[in-house]
DNA sequence: TGTACATCAGTGAACGCGCGTTCACTGATGTAC
DNA sequence: TGTACATCAGTGAACGCGCGTTCACTGATGTAC
C-alpha cells in the first residue's frame, strides 16, 4: 500500500535529511548512517572547534551535536554530561601541553637552556590554544574524578619537570623528589604559568605600555623568559 | 469606603510584604520603602555575598535582586546588565588587592623584604577572596570600557610595583619606568600571580604530594616566596 | 508655605531563549544455535 | 551458512528550568511658581 516504508511514526519534519536508499547513487557523499561509528571522537573534535570559535560559553552538548549533525541527545551515551566532554578535552590539552614542552626542549643539553625551552613550550601552547589552556584551569567545570584527566595532569607535570623522555611511559609512577627540588619546581611552574596566564589575559599590556622601550607584551615575555633568574622586582 | 487604600491594582499575591502604614507600630524593622535609597550599594553587597556563597555561576541579576528583596528588574537601572555588576565588583577587588599589598609592606624598609611582603599581600588576598580574585581575571565577563575598573586595575598594578604611598592618589598618572625595570616587574608579577593562581586552583597539591617533606601546598608556597630569587627548576 | 507637575525609582506580569533531561521509539549490529 | 533475538546506538518530541528583557504601571521625590 504505502510505497514509502514509513510505518506509524507521527511526523517527519525533515524527510530529506536521511536518504538511506540512495546512498551510493547520490554522489560521493555517503549517506550518514544511523550508527555513526566514531561519534565519540567526532564529538570531541566538534567540541574543540566550538571552543575555538564560540568560546567556552558556547560549548554545550547541543552545540557539539549540531556541529556533528546528530541528535542532541546522542552525546549522553558517550559522555554523561557537559563536564564529561570538558574533562576529556582538558585531558587532551594536558597531553598537548606536555608534548609542546617535550618538543621544545628536545635535544637541548645545557640545563638552564633546557629550562628556558620548556618554558617556551609551555607558553607557546598557552598562546596558541588559549581557550583550551584556560579550560584546563576551570576546575569547577571539570569532573575531578575523570581518570583520563588525572593521568594527563600528572603527565604534564612530569613534562614540566623535564623528566619526560628520561623515563618510559610510566606516567602513573610517582615522581619522588626532595623538598628543595619541589620548591624550585613550584617556583618555576608558578613563574611560567603566571607569564602564560597574564599574557593570554592581555594583562601585560599595561606594563608594556608604561615601559620606555617595550611596546608589545610578547617582547616583554621573551625578555622575562631570557632572564629566568629573577627577583621580584628591580 | 475601603479601609485599605488599595486602588484598582489587579492582584496582590503577597499583601503582607508591604505594610507601609504600620511601619513604626510594627516593631523596629522599618517597612521597606518603595524607594530603597541605597539600592546600588545594597546590590553590590548582595552580589559579593552571592559570589562567595554560590560562586560565579549563581551570580545573576535575579539572584542579587532576590537577596536584597527587590524586584528582579530593579538592578537594570543601576547597572545595565550582569557585566556591569561584575565589573564594579572586580574594581572593588582590585582596590582590596592594592590595599592588601600596601598593608603587608607598610613600613618594611629592606627592599627584598618589602617585595616578599608585597607578594604575601597579593597571595593573601587571592586566597582569602578567591572567588573575587578569579572574577578579576575573567575578562570575557567584564565590561572593558568600565571606567572604575580601568582605574582600579591601574591602581593595583601600581601597588604591585610598590610605589603606592610614595606618590599621592594620582592613580591616573602614567607610571613611567625603563625596560629593565619593566621586565623585572613582569617577572615578579608573573611569579606571584602564578603562585596565587595555582594555589587557589589546588594545583600545587600534586607537587606537594610528590615531595618528601612537604605535605601541604601552603608550606610549599611559603617556601617559594621565601626563596624569591629563583631559577626555573633545581 | 502651599500646590502642580515632571522626573526618578521600583513593580510585576509576560515573553522568548537555549539549555539539559526524560521517554518511548527505531535502526543497526553482534551473538547463540 | 542461516535465522532469532538481545543489545547497543541514535532519534525526536516534550518538558521544566532560570535567565534577561520588555512593558505599562505605581509610588516617591524634587522643583517651579
Amino acid at each position: 500500500m504505502n510505497e514509502v516504508p514509513t510505518p506509524n511514526r507521527k511526523a517527519r519534519p525533515d524527510p530529506g535529511k536521511k536518504d538511506k536508499l540512495q546512498s551510493v547513487a547520490e554522489g560521493d557523499v555517503p549517506a550518514r548512517p544511523y550508527h555513526h561509528g566514531a561519534l565519540r571522537e567526532a564529538l570531541l573534535e566538534a567540541a574543540e572547534l566550538v571552543l575555538r570559535r564560540d568560546g567556552l560559553r558556547g560549548l554545550t552538548l547541543r552545540a557539539i551535536s549540531r556541529e556533528v549533525g546528530v541528535s542532541h541527545t546522542a552525546p549522553q551515551r558517550h559522555f554523561n554530561d557537559t563536564s564529561g566532554v570538558l574533562s576529556e578535552l582538558a585531558a587532551i590539552g594536558h597531553h598537548r601541553l606536555a608534548a609542546s614542552m617535550a618538543k621544545h626542549s628536545e635535544g637541548v643539553g645545557d640545563e638552564l637552556e633546557r629550562r628556558k625551552a620548556i618554558a617556551r613550550g609551555y607558553i607557546s601552547f598557552a598562546v596558541e590554544q588559549s581557550e583550551l589552556f584556560r579550560l584546563m584551569s576551570r576546575n569547577e567545570l571539570l569532573d575531578q574524578s575523570n581518570e583520563a584527566l588525572g593521568i594527563a595532569r600528572r603527565m604534564s607535570i612530569r613534562a614540566l619537570a623535564g623528566t619526560i623522555g628520561q623515563e618510559t611511559a610510566q606516567e602513573s609512577a610517582p615522581l619522588a623528589i626532595d623538598t628543595a627540588r619541589a620548591v624550585e619546581m613550584t617556583a618555576g611552574w608558578a613563574y611560567v604559568h603566571g607569564l602564560a596566564t597574564l599574557l593570554i589575559d592581555d594583562r601585560l599590556d599595561g606594563v608594556a605600555r608604561i615601559a620606555d622601550n617595550i611596546d608589545d607584551a610578547a617582547g616583554l615575555v621573551a625578555a622575562a623568559i631570557e632572564r629566568m633568574r629573577l627577583t621580584l622586582a628591580d
